[in-house]
DNA sequence: CTTGAAGCTATGGTCGCTAGAGAGATTAGG
DNA sequence: CCTAATCTCTCTAGCGACCATAGCTTCAAG
């Protein structure tokens, strides 16, 4: 049996997020030892593994969930897993297109940064002015910093 | 002199949104009407535009502040402006690699999916199972779904 | 002058955690 | 066996960047 630093340690999840997780009922509620200490076997660290690595992945709790809850129910069909991990990697998608549309804009404005004073320094002047970005494209919609 | 509402519809930015940056000091507190209504004039809308832009360039609150308490100030150096547009660049550089991993790691298990039952669904197996991943590859520290 | 839209404040919720306080449990070394 | 160090426990609060709601007041058009 496992305690909850060990299991942390063994998915590579730290202690407060395996508690918030039984928290939310992404993990069932542990056994508990003699001194109320949550233990773990080896099935919440298959589970803890899958979560992780489904955060890794970029799914949602909310998609996680739902893909526990076919996981637990082995016969039903494919499709619904199916749906979820294509759904995910159509807004993947979207997000990589969307940053390479922001990358190419800073690359830009720090290519025409001449290293000046503030006055006159494009980085400044170009996010003060939308009409002196390069294409007409409409930034994306929020693809805001992590 | 603009209300609020026509402040947030000529800069793109929701009501709720522009009063939040004033809480936070992003924006000055606004001048008020007799009826205590904000009221805003040309360089608020320039300053808001100016967040707005940045903000769609993925630019956290934090770098906006100080971006602008860079613009306040026009007789210095452009390093530093420069120095947060850079790092701006390679955060969504470095995300935009992380994502191409999971993109890739995604797409093979959607191939993968046999279409038949949970029970030899690829996507599940995948997930549960970090070792079956193609390459060695430790996915994304934390690239969640938006 | 009335009505309906737009404004006000204040509070609480979202997501996925993370941090801290203060107390109790467990383990390793002496 | 005792102590000290390291877990672990519960609970609360906070982060970023907003959005939603409630219950008001103000304003502009007809």
């Amino acid at each position: 049996m496992l305690t909850i630093g060990k299991l942390g340690t063994q998915a590579g999840v730290k202690v407060p997020t395996i508690r918030y997780y039984e928290q939310i009922g992404l993990l069932p509620e542990a056994e508990r030892s003699a001194g109320n200490q949550r233990l773990y076997g080896r099935r919440a660290l298959e589970r803890l593994a899958f979560i992780r690595h489904a955060r890794d992945l970029g799914f949602s709790l909310g998609a996680i969930r739902d893909l526990l809850s076919l996981s637990d129910d082995p016969d039903q069909p494919c499709a619904a897993a199916d749906a979820i991990a294509r759904t995910q990697l159509a807004e993947i998608e979207s997000r990589i297109a969307r940053l390479t549309a922001l990358k190419v804009e800073l690359q830009r404005m720090l290519v025409q940064c001449a290293h000046g004073t503030i006055a006159d320094c494009r980085v400044i002047e170009v996010l003060g002015d939308h009409s002196l970005c390069s294409t007409d494209h409409r930034h994306a919609e929020s693809e805001a910093a992590p």
